[in-house]
DNA sequence: CATTGATGCTATCCATACGCCAACAAGATA
DNA sequence: TATCTTGTTGGCGTATGGATAGCATCAATG
């Protein structure tokens, strides 16, 4: 078992190499802690190395890489966030926010999961084959994309907007579709995408 | 049989360990349960290790785990998967599979999030502000989308094809961007996009 | 009314975690 | 080669946190 500095260490450094492509040295270990010795940055390499997650190569300046098997001791549900990519620019580092935890990010009251199939929602980011999670509810508010009822018979996948009339508005993110229009009483809202997620194999 | 504040000791520590990923330290528990008292807090945390509800590494700062079985229930990431859906057809059950487990769906060796910024990867469904799921590895096959380190100094999220004369082609999946094609010694690939996820608010 | 159990506080002991520095050895570099 | 940088090790000190004990309060109970 870790302790905090140690699994600060870690990150550290797997975030440094995955900057940089390379592994960082004591004195750069030492400056991301924030302390001033060499030798305890050292210590803590070392830790890593005992506990597996990492190789070192001794002597070796920057001999430092990541270990091939994950660590168990993990949360399974959490995933480091490492941090902001943009094409073009090296990846920047996410100050305070550090992982992301499935369940925070997708669990809720009253949830289930989609399999979406076609491409009337490509141009919103939802592909045919991605899933999304849908939390049910009678109630959408304008431009939610939302499960919708159509005279109690046809189930779609839409943008929902409302007109002044009344009126409401399905709109598929596919310019290659209309829009249509639909008085209130034949749409029956069954739920509110409130995320997406995609598994590429 | 536990006690009240035995079970608010218990709901305590499992939340901060899911959310932290390490244990509470006794002040932080007595704290939590809003009393002064290291040494009270110490004396739930034995009961809960007595009744083996959680485990207790002697002596250690932060040496509190959750029980095996504590930990291995998923339930709380799970959701159903209800079926299908298509625009303009009813929702199709799903027969057999009926459970999404976000760990399986996922979880992996090696892996870790990248918020993505900008949108050059737009049409494959990849948006501005999404999470990519990025597994870290060297390798990648044609056709991958991968985190790649061009020339040592800038990131970029791109779609990867390998040329008959050994250069690589990073093409951007949006149709205002030209792919570009590099050397192989100017391309370092640090790991390949296994997942993407988003969370509508 | 005495007993018991749950709860809470304070104080103390000592191992752990964390940090610094100095010295030396082993790369790296000019 | 000479010099600088970096890795390695050991010693030292401080602060934090785990373990334990003793005491007090309160409610329930026979």
């Amino acid at each position: 078992m870790l302790s905090i500095r140690q699994q600060d260490t870690y990150r550290f450094i797997r975030d440094f190499i995955l900057r940089h492509g390379h592994g960082p040295v004591l004195e750069e270990i030492a400056e991301g802690l924030g302390i001033q010795s060499r030798g305890t940055a050292h210590r803590y390499v070392q830790a890593l190395a005992d506990a597996g997650l990492i190789e070192v190569i001794a002597g070796r300046h920057r001999g430092i890489r990541l270990t091939e098997q994950e660590e168990e001791d993990r949360s399974a549900y959490i995933l480091p966030l490492v941090g902001n990519i943009a094409a073009g620019l090296p990846i920047e580092a996410i100050p305070g926010e550090e992982h992301i935890d499935l369940a925070e990010f997708f669990m809720g009251p009253n949830r289930f999961v989609l399999k979406v199939q076609g491409d009337s929602m490509c141009e919103a980011g939802i592909m045919d084959g991605d899933m999304v999670v849908v939390e049910q509810r009678n109630r959408a508010d304008d431009g939610d994309i939302v499960v919708a009822l159509i005279d109690n018979e046809v189930a779609t996948l839409k943008t929902l907007y409302k007109n002044d009339d009344g009126s409401l508005t399905l709109k598929p993110e596919n310019s290659l579709l209309p829009p249509f229009r639909y008085p209130a009483d034949r749409v029956l809202i069954q739920g509110v995408v409130v995320g997406q997620m995609r598994s590429y194999r």
